[in-house]
DNA sequence: TAAATGATACACT
DNA sequence: GTGTATCATTTAC
């Protein structure tokens, strides 16, 4: 076993049940593996988004599920850390995070994009859709499609198998920060900078602005690479 | 620029 | 119980 300098050498599951906002930064680059019966797809997370619950009452959260409480769906973000919350929205597609925080707190990480780095031919058998390589996990749904998870999945370890978490061995570098995507402003939930991307990645999800009259990216507000 | 598509949560009988 | 607004989005026109 050697000594991962980034967990100091603590237990995943430990590590995990920090704060996600500290470990956001520090996720960019693990591998998430998932070996199902039809062959492994492994992807190398290059953005994520921290998601709070309801018990950081200095963080007032109303993008996240967790909001208003528990519910039956988003019950596995109250569970231990290192396990699946999936859910399925606009009707047709599956969005994935990983619980961190300790059991009993709600905070989870989104993970919007990543790069196939195994079972890349299972992953394009998967995303009808797209031809790039690039493209396969570039955004939250596309990468829970790669991977084949499903709403069947959530509330899974994904520190056990048939999944798999492997962090760096050291920090991502260089990474960016910024608001969350898709969020909406209301109690001030656009405001947090909890989305984490590593700089200059070709499989970090495009910003789309929700209305840039105008075309032109403000560097204050381009949010993409 | 907009359509697709259904689970979820909440207000209300 | 029923009715309805709201989506942590992607893709095609």
């Amino acid at each position: 076993m050697s000594r991962n300098p980034l967990t100091a050498g603590q237990p995943l599951r430990e590590f995990l049940s920090g704060d996600a906002r500290q470990l956001a930064p520090l996720l960019l680059g693990a591998v998430l593996t998932h070996d199902s019966r039809d062959g492994a797809v492994s992807v190398r997370l290059t953005e994520v988004e921290a998601y709070l619950g309801p018990e950081d009452s200095l963080h007032p959260d109303p993008g996240s599920h967790t909001y208003r409480g528990p519910t039956p769906r988003n019950a596995p973000m109250f569970g231990p850390a290192g396990h699946l919350y999936v859910y399925f929205t606009y009707g047709m597609h599956h969005c994935t995070n990983i619980v961190c925080g300790p059991e009993g707190t709600a905070s989870a990480l989104l993970l919007r994009a990543g790069e196939i780095v195994d079972g890349v031919e299972l992953a394009r058998h998967r995303r009808t859709t797209s031809k790039s390589p690039a493209d396969l996990a570039r955004g939250p749904a596309r990468l829970a499609k790669a991977l084949g998870l499903t709403t069947a999945d959530s509330g899974r370890d994904a520190l056990a198998p048939p999944f798999g978490l492997v962090l760096p061995s050291r920090p991502a570098v260089p990474v960016s920060s910024g608001p969350r995507v898709g969020v909406s402003g209301a109690g001030g939930a656009d405001r947090y900078a909890w989305r984490f991307w590593i700089t200059g990645d070709p499989t970090v999800s495009q910003y789309k602005p929700a209305k840039p009259r105008g075309a032109k990216p403000d560097p204050a507000t381009f949010h993409g690479r």
